[in-house]
DNA sequence: AAGCCGATCAACCGCAATGTT
DNA sequence: CAACATTGCGGTTGATCGGCT
């Protein structure tokens, strides 16, 4: 079937509304309500197509629109409902008295998003993005503690086991001078990385001087390791991808649900056995 | 004053879903 | 049931404006 074209192109007029046609097309739908977007423009004496003319009356005319900026409860509505429905602007805008879809769109590319960013929260997943964060600093004193084991049980608890895991192997990566293996449970495998070792690490402290040998190194490294025991297997669907950069947008909305649960590499809830001060240096 | 540039948002485009004949 | 028409949706574009140099 093919697709047909929305409006003869021919004696159709495009660009900006002049309030004359917005008279027209209000005087028109008040007589005879809105609907018939294809004869509509013809009897409303328009130089208009059907589809432009019901753009201009749902996203600007239409006497129920709230115009002006969003207020703060606005915004945190958007953000949450984002976070459930994702890009489905018109399910969120039915649930926003007063304000359209593509009000609500433009608004969230323009303002909510950047303050997203800004915040280190990723837009698309509403999860912190881990490429902001150095996880070398948040895990490498994890790692140098005495007691690495209860440490390490810890933060299995608190962090997705796949992201944990990674950051055991990047840390070497990361710098390789730094001394783990001293201090970490045996069975973790890392190998010591420092300049004092008597024996040679060539494997992991490699200086790499570009980015993929150092991928080529850590994905040898995943093989490795695969049998270590404190943390667990990295799971099939994770994607080291997803978290060396996050992408404006997805093509694959339709999974959004389900991307939302398999990025969410932190679970910020607390286990009943957890001490803060364990974490306190 | 003029030009540049980024932000904003109305409007358009293409596709898919749904309705009608 | 196929063909076509209509409507709805999300992504993208481009005109406009204000701030900056």
């Amino acid at each position: 079937m093919g697709r047909s074209p929305c409006c003869d192109k021919n004696g159709v007029k495009k660009g900006p509304w002049t309030a004359e046609e917005d008279q027209k097309l209000i005087d028109y739908i008040r007589f005879h309500g809105p609907g018939n977007w294809r004869i509509l423009p013809k009897n409303a004496g328009l130089q208009r197509c059907g589809k432009s003319c019901r753009l201009r009356w749902t996203n600007y005319l239409r006497p129920d629109i709230k115009r002006g900026r969003f207020s703060f409860e606005e915004e945190e509505i958007i953000i949450q409902l984002h976070s459930v429905m994702g890009n489905k602007w018109s399910a969120i805008a039915a649930r926003l008295p007063g304000r359209t879809d593509n009000e609500i769109k433009n608004h969230w590319n323009t303002h909510i998003r950047k303050r997203l960013i800004r915040s280190g929260i990723d837009p698309v997943t509403h999860s912190p993005r881990l490429d902001l964060l150095d996880l070398s600093s948040l895990l490498g004193a994890l790692f140098n503690q005495p007691n690495f084991s209860s440490v390490a049980t810890h933060a299995s608890s608190l962090l997705n086991p796949d992201v944990l895991r990674l950051a055991s192997l990047l840390l070497p990566l990361h710098n390789p001078n730094t001394v783990y293996s001293s201090n970490l449970d045996q069975n973790l495998q890392t190998p010591i990385t420092s300049s004092e070792s008597s024996q040679p690490q060539a494997e992991s402290t490699t200086p790499t001087n570009n980015e993929t040998s150092s991928f080529e190194l850590m994905n040898a490294r995943l093989d490795d390791v695969a049998s270590a025991d404190v943390l667990p297997p990295l799971s099939e669907s994770f994607d080291l991808d997803s978290l060396m950069s996050t992408p404006m947008s997805s093509p694959q909305q339709d999974s959004i649900e389900a991307g939302a649960n398999s990025n969410s590499f932190f679970d910020f809830g607390f286990p009943e056995d957890f001490i803060l001060d364990d974490f306190m240096f």
